[in-house]
DNA sequence: AATATTAGATAGTTAATCTATCCATCGTCA
DNA sequence: TGACGATGGATAGATTAACTATCTAATATT
């Protein structure tokens, strides 16, 4: 197709998509000549990722790239991948860690859950990074409700890696990718909504 | 204590308190002179959650400034007030809702689950696009993968509903309120801990 | 042949979130 | 009591992200 197709099938602005190609973000269209190229069902599909990822996972266009860049071209085991991955995913950890490098309250966490962890591994600083903000506005979260989330968060991921394909390490891998960002806004709303409605049945309609 | 101390205290630069003075989100201090004003504790607090709602939740600054608005003057009942909490949280459904404004998905996922909603709730249409956008990169989630997450996720809002204090309104809801917002970054960075560990058990090391 | 479309390049726009400076006070301490 | 540093309030500038618009020469399309 030509890019005005792709520009009607997606709904991106030609601008934008252009904008998305110099990027890095969209592979460029096959050229056919100096004015001419063709786009296919994959482009249609890599700008509803990009989509995706910037609208509902809350990704900056730079983390959707690196996300991308990760399916396009993965790490050598799914392990290297993931972690990649979700340290593009918010909460960045980036700065701010001089105070506590050895995440004191997120290894006491996974210590009581008992779970395997690598200290390295993106989401240590994440934990650690969100109970410490929970805490420093007196919402510091209980051992009792952290270990009952743990186990019921722990259910939640065995339906996920059920789920993974195991035909080829680079279906595992893009399956992985996709499912740990674009599965959370689901969860977080499934969350809310269940706020609601365990609210409702509590304390009656008001 | 002076603004010299508030700054120290809560490590958020000189300029950037003024800046969220103007802005609303902090409330000013009590001025003893044309050139003094007086802070307290409840200024360093607020300060921490601003940077908790924006760093570690992810809201821009409007947003947080929205959550913040609804403790300080809280609708007259919980269920506006959530509401309105909900609908300052990302993904942001204000556009985009002429395709599909009665939510297939989202009510045929709350109906399979047996709760109580109102359709109005801004968490339907997030679920709804969530929904939608795992779709559309072809990682549309299987309605028993669903039904899974929700009744974990009913585990996990018990332990949220229980912990609501029930004392008076106003900490009831400023506890709902930001317990809604600032848990769920624990939750993410628990299952994605949890991704680590069950496929390391499950994988093995590589 | 006339018209519409395109690639590729470049420049401009808008909004968010700070950051810096200035000045006229004011408190404080020698 | 006087000098000096800190402050409030105002305003202006900086930076980044994410587009959006325009232009040109060339190519399709009819």
């Amino acid at each position: 197709m030509r890019i005005s197709e792709l520009v009607q099938r997606s709904g991106v602005p030609l601008a934008t998509v252009k904008y998305y190609i110099r990027e890095g973000l969209l592979m460029p269209g096959e050229t056919t000549s100096a004015t001419q190229a063709r786009y296919s069902e994959a482009h249609v599909r890599r700008l509803n990722l990009i989509r995706a990822l910037t609208d509902v996972a809350g990704l900056p266009l730079q983390k959707a790239g690196i996300v991308i860049g990760l399916i396009d071209h993965p790490q050598p085991n799914l392990f290297d991948t993931l972690g990649k991955a979700v340290a593009a995913l918010p909460p960045y950890a980036d700065a701010g860690e001089a105070d506590a490098p050895d995440y004191p309250r997120a290894k006491a966490a996974l210590e009581k859950l008992g779970q395997v962890y690598d200290p390295q591994y993106a989401a240590v600083a994440q934990l650690e990074r969100a109970l410490a903000a929970a805490a420093s506005v007196g919402m510091a979260i209980s051992d009792e409700r952290l270990l009952g989330y743990g186990e019921q968060i722990m259910r939640i991921t065995e339906f996920d890696i059920d789920a993974v394909p195991t035909d080829t390490v680079h279906d595992a891998i893009e399956h992985s990718v996709l499912g740990t960002a674009l599965y959370e806004p689901i969860i977080l709303a499934m969350r809310r909504l269940a706020h609601q409605d365990l609210a409702a049945r509590r304390f009656g309609g008001g």
